[in-house]
DNA sequence: AGAAATTTGTTCGTATGTATA
DNA sequence: TTATACATACGAACAAATTTC
């Protein structure tokens, strides 16, 4: 017998998948969907905070239960629990990571949108001009964050996201070593800008370039 | 304020992190888990539904909450509101499907292990000794998923597993066809067998080769 | 084998905090 | 400001599955 909080689950993808529920629409309130569904209104929270999990419910207190699009959370937290339990290395993490964005790459040289181009390099300005590390990091995940939205790839895109997530929380100083050790090198300019200008001039050579020097130097530099 | 039932999701990650948590080991009762962080029992339980639905608990009538590994179905979730909702066309799928096999040939050709090798080469023995569509579809799932196996990518592997549950379960036909068109055209064990030798004999040129012949036969007949 | 104890599954009733008109 | 609707939270009770003795 299937435990009866799987039930709303179900009911909220047939809704979905019939069309009759949007991102943004709400949901009956608790105690209707609770006669509507035949269980008590604890069991149909059980099973609210299920969709909540996955990313396509917003609960809101004294307002309602809303349809909504936030699946990075999700993941992270997918992502987050492999890398703590199943005893995952840095090593896979940082793979994952170059694997993601060497396909981004492939994708964005030929999606990336004009306005993309333009922010990209933006970012890639402030780098340069930055002055401290705290910032260099932010501009740093600024023009890797891009980059991988370019793809236009909605699932390699939640992916990068729920993997940058992990390592801001779970490896913290690793970004900033990387960043420390290649500006002492003064390389952290140069591998961004090769990142950078690949996807706005559409330059595949030169992007898949930058990433393979860009993580040699996280090879080099990710245990500090 | 943070959602009260929240707090026995960071509880879990703390105590595994801490080590006191492992795959396998029980949680406390959930009234002693109420009392523990001051809560309500039905609060708790919501709770323990969210780190059900990540894949991290186990939640067994009668004997227990016990902390598991089971990701693959969150991400089959996820994938799959994501497709349902953010129409996520096909297209942009079995793209995805062949960034990570590609990306898993590249690991595979490498870090196949002898069983795998092996057993790749038997999944190919039975597909073109198979005698109906519905036999093939399953030795082209097993080839496929051992060579992303081979990869021993956890992230790669819990993404495609995934992606290959979406299609099973929305776009079910599409595999079928695929197989019938290519059967139809004595390009099915070709292309598997391509594969297949790749990663037995580690030859990385012929794996891709054979991908891209086979996402170009997907392309001609996912449609039906 | 069987009874008792333990634990999760499910329900109801109630009270409180929050948003909205 | 008030009234209403709604989610949040708690406590108690019983059912169903499992474990223990």
């Amino acid at each position: 017998m299937e435990k009866s909080y799987k039930k709303i689950v179900e009911y909220v993808k047939n809704e979905i998948t019939a069309g009759k529920l949007k991102p943004g629409d709400k949901l009956m309130a608790e105690r209707e969907l609770a006669e509507h569904l035949g269980m008590s209104r604890n069991s149909v929270r059980e099973g609210l905070r299920l969709l909540e999990n996955i990313g396509v419910l917003n609960s809101q207190q004294g307002s309602g239960n809303y349809i909504d699009l936030n699946f990075n959370e999700t993941m992270t937290d997918v992502l987050s629990f492999m890398y703590l339990l199943k005893g995952i290395g840095l090593d896979q993490v940082t793979e994952y990571r170059l694997l993601i964005e060497r396909d981004a790459m492939k994708l964005a040289v030929q999606r990336a949108t004009d306005e993309q181009k333009k922010m990209i390099m933006e970012q890639l300005k402030g780098l340069e001009e930055a002055e401290t590390e705290e910032e260099r990091v932010v501009f740093d995940k600024a023009i890797h964050k891009i980059l991988v939205e370019a793809s236009h790839n909605d699932f390699l895109i939640t992916n990068y996201e729920a993997l940058a997530n992990l390592m801001d929380r779970y490896i913290k100083s690793m970004r900033l070593n990387i960043i420390i050790g290649m500006q002492s090198q003064n390389m952290l300019e140069n591998t961004h800008r090769m990142l950078a200008e690949a996807v706005a001039k559409g330059d595949l050579e030169k992007g898949i370039l930058g990433l393979e020097t860009h993580f040699g130097y996280i090879e080099q530099y990710k245990n500090g």
